[in-house]
DNA sequence: TTTGAATATGAATATTGTTCATATTTTCTC
DNA sequence: GAGAAAATATGAACAATATTCATATTCAAA
């Protein structure tokens, strides 16, 4: 369950096991109440009284508050990044690819509807953060379209940004409904994958 | 200049002149301290200092400080609402309508880059404003689509979405970029359009 | 076991959103 | 225009917040 802990700017890592235990408790305590009551009206004491430490302890490990919000977004993107990597990995076609990761990723959205919080909130508390992680993300995504033959249209930096907001919003779709994974797959290959394939306007 | 002012819960619509005045300098500083550094670094003691008055004055016009945030928020929506009906008037198929709201809607984007702090930051402030935006901006939509008759597919909710999503990541890309009408222009009419009409994928 | 480094602690500080009693201005009535 | 009532303005005061820091405890390596 305790993942490697990652290193930035505004982290400091532990460099024993009690430092460890402490930090990993207070990251899973600003998660869970980030989550339930959002950034703002979670505050470091309720985020430590959660956790059973002292506020001085989370100053230890955290510069600000802000950046366990960074460390929180920064394990998003990893983990976004690492589902849509597995499950595209034995797509042959960009339309295959297309259609797996779609689907991977509003059903992650669904059930981590606090990623929306997270990083479009980003924008809210720290515009560099999210720029960087759309400008980021559209650039790999634009990319590996430019690599397939089977994308039309040759700019491929635009289509990255329309494919990624008809996911984000999908995402936002399913998310508002409680899609169930099956409902996903069905709207996926009976509505998005025509869509994609055929267009949507006459 | 001065707008007619909105009424609703959390806020009380001044009587007099000298109120207006006060109520309309408040909106005018939160707007632009919010654009310049964000809501929950912007202090009502910043707001009522650039607009020149007391703090007690701020909590005659707004119950809390979420409710200028839901004054403009209120704002950005109907000026949306506005542009796009102005803008897609004089079209008469479901295509040129696409074509001028996605035009509109992305040079908006670009000329006020706010509404995005504003509209997507919600969620991490008001859940339910963030919720009942978009569920009321997809509904009128998926019903404008369904009753033109060249759409394909017949899930115009989806499709709804999808439109949303195209719409809003190119604002982002075109706010990102700082690009001009014409680039704006552009790539509408040489990528977002035949994608629509013709599809991205092989 | 000893020792220095790492960690834990919570009272203290500065800043925040909000309230309220008091003072001023506006509007209405005669 | 005078006077009264309603609307508005004010900023000191309050509770809650993020952050700091001096002190106490625990850890790990010799």
């Amino acid at each position: 369950m305790s993942k490697k802990l990652l290193e930035f700017k505004g982290i400091n890592i532990p460099k024993t096991k009690l430092g460890q235990t402490k930090m990993e408790k207070l990251l899973a305590s600003s998660e869970e109440l980030f989550a339930k009551n959002g950034f703002y009206a979670t505050s470091i004491s309720d985020i430590c009284k959660h956790a059973g430490t002292a506020v001085g302890t989370f100053y230890i490990y955290f510069e600000t508050k802000t950046d366990v919000y960074k460390y929180l977004m920064e394990t998003y993107k990893r983990e976004i990044k690492d589902r849509l990597a597995e499950n595209i990995k034995d797509c042959k076609t960009r339309y295959d690819k297309e259609r797996e990761g779609i689907k991977c990723f509003i059903k992650y959205a669904v059930s981590e509807p606090n990623v929306y919080n997270i990083i479009w909130g980003s924008l809210s508390i720290d515009r560099q953060l999210f720029v960087d992680y759309y400008t980021s993300f559209a650039s790999s995504y634009s990319r590996a379209l430019r690599e397939d033959d089977d994308v039309f249209l040759s700019d491929t930096d635009s289509i990255a940004y329309m494919l990624m907001g008809i996911s984000n919003f999908l995402g936002l779709k399913a998310m508002f409904t409680s899609m169930t994974d099956e409902q996903v797959d069905e709207m996926v290959d009976t509505t998005v994958m025509p869509a994609l394939k055929c267009g949507i306007l006459k």
